[in-house]
DNA sequence: AATTCTCCTTGAACCGTTTTAAGCAGTTAG
DNA sequence: CTAACTGCTTAAAACGGTTCAAGGAGAATT
């Protein structure tokens, strides 16, 4: 590989006229410039990123964990994130963490050795404290899809309580009264959050009209395995017209297994689920689903820790919520009896 | 932030020992590397990566660059070369090129500007004078997906042509003969591939059974320009049974530009996809695909190359091909004539 | 007691850049 | 004619590690 110094041996010059070539072209001589542009372009040299890097204190580097990245919701965050660092000349260092917080843990380790600028994070749990020990090395943290709790860091989030609310008043205003919430487990923050939101609205409910509300918590958010559970539930009896999922492959899982056991999606249960991914619409019933701006959120997110990399001090920590919106597609209806009380009213 | 030297005066040794004790504990008095331990956990010293890699000339991160990360196909390679990179302790720097080859070569350069010891990566278009270039300069590559015609450089690959030919036999045996091809430019490699085996295997059918081959080609190959297209198409005219898809995106995208005008899918027209994603099993119509083993793929990718680095001068370029698999579900069936004639025989 | 061996530790060189102060012509001003 | 200035170029000092030859202190051997 071809150094700084090849080229100014070759160019006949100092190697601080080709640095200068490289990155203050305005203060050579333009013969100068010219006649080592020349020889940069022969010997095909690139500027050794670490090099430079040790120089400089930076690297252009960001980070980004998340816990799913087979999830079309964060697919689509991480081409966000991709496009907002192309953008800006920087790269990303993908991981996937599987929900695992102890491969976050692992990889928050590689990314600091790797001395990244920052880290874009979607913790799988609370897992303020392995993050508060990142930032106190200085290096910058974003939380994506989740609020910078207690934490100096900027954070790029979607209003979950508000994501429940919406998916329960649109079940309660078609007649559904007897819900079934399957969701992960309550140490994810936006299953939380959105449970949260969800036990707010019922506020708003008047007592008669009041839905009861059963949960099923799922070890891990993924398709089969919401097959599963809904199987098995099944089989103990259907004791629910609606169902809300905590993510649209949750719902897609479930739908399975409602059509397995013939039971009609919308007719005999609605079902309701969450990011409204590509795929939803094109799903064996289209889902009714919650959307979010994901590719939005990952570039919002790779901009506001870039920006804090270019400009630390002057830099001021942000919070950027986006609102969720409800999708009407096909996997919801009203409840028969609702339909009849429509028919009489 | 601390560094080397930091941690050496605070334990009153050398620099020497404190680089000993991170990188070869097994030198040192075990007093002396426990002394040094414990400083270097007080301070929470993470090493300079840059400084590190300039010296060393390694940096433990390869790059992986994919035409398409949203399709499920590549999110599954990428989490194969995730997983097997994190398991060497190597690191990913993932790139989404938009099939734009002109991404490509940007994100060739910033690739060899950060020194990666390898790339990996799926060409979206015969490229090969670009990655030439770039292991000219001595950075290792990997084709992915793709055979390294020419090129001196591992390769994992599907055996496409033999895919190609899997899904014409059995759109053949269930008695089409006039078949849609709807996929992508010629250019894209794994796109002509398929269509030699299409080809190839035509000449082993009796010259009385030979099926009309129709080709519509499309800028990209996504759902949604495969709904458009097929729209248009449908309008002109509906004169063939079957449809053989570049993937399952624009099978996805197809079937619900037939369902909007009420051609039932697999009674009117049979629509074979490619790549068997994870969604294929939940699709509306749930889809017969070509299976290929996309995270194995991105698995025996990663480790060839991480071996290629590991062991530079013991190495020998490879190819690993894997074979793809026929996965009947129900976008598929016989046509009408077929299903009579079995009848009648 | 002198020599050789071991076992650790150290200082210095080096990796490939960027940056800065200094230098060197040639011009202009005093 | 000297001094100050201008416009480029250069040499050298970082940046933060790794590595290696050399050194030093004891222990073992002669």
């Amino acid at each position: 590989m071809a150094s700084i110094r090849d080229v100014a041996k070759a160019a006949g010059v100092s190697l601080g006229t080709v640095s200068n070539a490289i990155n203050r072209p305005e203060v050579l001589a333009p013969l100068t410039l010219r006649k080592v542009q020349k020889v940069i372009e022969e010997m095909g040299f690139v500027p050794n990123a670490s090099a430079r890097n040790l120089r400089a204190g930076r690297n252009r580097v960001i980070g980004l964990i998340v816990p799913d990245i087979s999830n079309p919701f964060f697919t689509a965050l991480a081409m966000g994130v991709n496009d907002a660092a192309f953008a800006a000349k920087y790269v990303v260092i993908l991981c996937n963490t599987d929900e695992s917080t102890d491969k976050e843990s692992q990889y928050l380790e590689v990314l600091s050795a790797q001395n990244v600028e920052g880290i874009l994070i979607t913790p799988a749990r609370e897992t303020i404290r392995a993050l508060a020990k990142v930032a106190e090395k200085g290096i910058r943290l974003a939380l994506v899809d989740r609020p910078a709790l207690g934490l100096q860091a900027c954070s790029v989030a979607v209003n979950d309580s508000y994501g429940g609310s919406l998916a329960l008043t649109h079940l309660h205003e078609l007649g559904h009264r007897k819900i079934l919430l399957l969701t992960g487990s309550e140490d994810i923050p936006q299953v939380a959050d959105r449970n949260t939101g969800i036990r707010d609205s019922m506020k708003e409910i008047p007592a008669n009209q009041l839905p009861q509300i059963m949960e099923l918590r799922l070890d891990s958010m993924s398709a089969s395995n919401a097959y599963d559970a809904m199987m098995k539930k099944i089989e103990s009896g259907v004791d629910f017209t609606g169902i809300i999922c905590g993510n649209d492959l949750i719902a897609l899982g479930a739908i399975r297994a409602l059509r397995e056991k013939n039971i009609a999606v919308p007719e005999d249960v609605s079902v309701i689920g969450y990011d409204d991914i590509d795929f939803a619409g094109s799903a064996n019933v289209p889902l009714t689903s919650i959307s979010q701006p994901a590719y939005e959120l990952g570039f919002a997110a790779a901009e506001l820790i870039i920006s804090e990399c270019e400009n630390p001090e002057r830099h001021v920590h942000q919070r950027i919520e986006f609102q969720p919106r409800l999708v009407v597609r096909s996997s919801t209806a009203p409840t028969k009896s609702h339909r009849a009380n429509l028919r009489i009213s």
